[in-house]
DNA sequence: GCGAAGATTGGCT
DNA sequence: GCCAATCTTCGCC
């Protein structure tokens, strides 16, 4: 199809965000990363999107925190260099993607936990079982509204756990947004995390606000004056 | 070595 | 709103 620049507004700038980014703290990359776009290459395509929820985890004071306790085969990744993306198994069924911040020996992350689909949508509905992107009675957008659910449409697996997300050959990155609303005016809600039993009341998850692509809003939190 | 818990999801009451 | 699915990981005996 061939359209005018209105029809075909670019997604992001193709620019991978740098380490430097990723070593920051990890509250400010968990809220900088809102509004921002996921990219992942694969030999179906391009999947991409822009997210809308995330938490941070943080060790060695955060109890929900997968390094909580030191490290482990599982969560050692955690512990190493800014920028890698961190994948492990959810209830022996799901895929969760973070990605790991602080400097090397910090062990830190950001789980990314849901994502406003841009390009790849129909290849989405066909990993994610769905015949039509939905938006329930909720206002829920069913394709990427939650961790595992995005990983499933975005065919994020195993195999990425640890991969670079700043250096090539780049299969998965993530680009400053160039999306319908900057960043600076994105009205971003601060709460708390979703689907844990320790530390349940740091808050640590950010989402935009309104979004319907959002997992879980907190209303209450929402009609407070200042969500910033 | 053993067993309980888990950063979820989808289906059913 | 409640509960099973599914299986790896990690804490503890």
């Amino acid at each position: 199809m061939s359209a005018g620049p209105e029809d075909t507004p670019p997604t992001h700038t193709g620019i991978p965000l740098d380490r430097a980014f990723y070593e920051c703290p990890t509250l400010d990359v968990a809220r900088g990363l809102i509004g921002a776009v996921l990219v992942h290459d694969t030999e179906q395509g391009r999947f991409s999107g822009v997210i809308v929820e995330t938490e941070a985890y943080i060790a060695p004071e955060d109890a929900a925190c997968h390094a909580y306790r030191g490290v482990t085969p599982r969560n050692q990744v955690m512990f190493g260099p800014a920028g890698h993306a961190y994948v492990y198994r959810s209830y022996g069924i799901h895929y969760m993607l973070n990605v790991v911040t602080e400097p090397a020996g910090v062990a830190a992350a950001v789980l990314i936990r849901a994502i406003e689909p841009r390009e790849g949508l129909d290849r989405m509905l066909d990993n994610r079982g769905l015949s039509e992107p939905r938006i329930n009675n909720t206002g829920v957008a069913n394709v990427a509204n939650g961790p595992g659910r995005l990983c499933q449409a975005f065919d994020i697996g195993p195999e990425l756990n640890g991969v670079d997300l700043t250096e090539r050959p780049l299969p998965l990155y993530i680009t400053a947004g160039v999306t319908d609303i900057a960043h600076d005016t994105l009205s971003i809600v601060q709460t708390t995390r979703i689907g844990i039993t320790r530390a349940v009341d740091l808050p640590w998850r950010f989402y935009v606000r309104g979004n319907p692509h959002v997992s879980v809003r907190d209303r209450k939190t929402e009609s407070m004056v200042d969500g910033r």
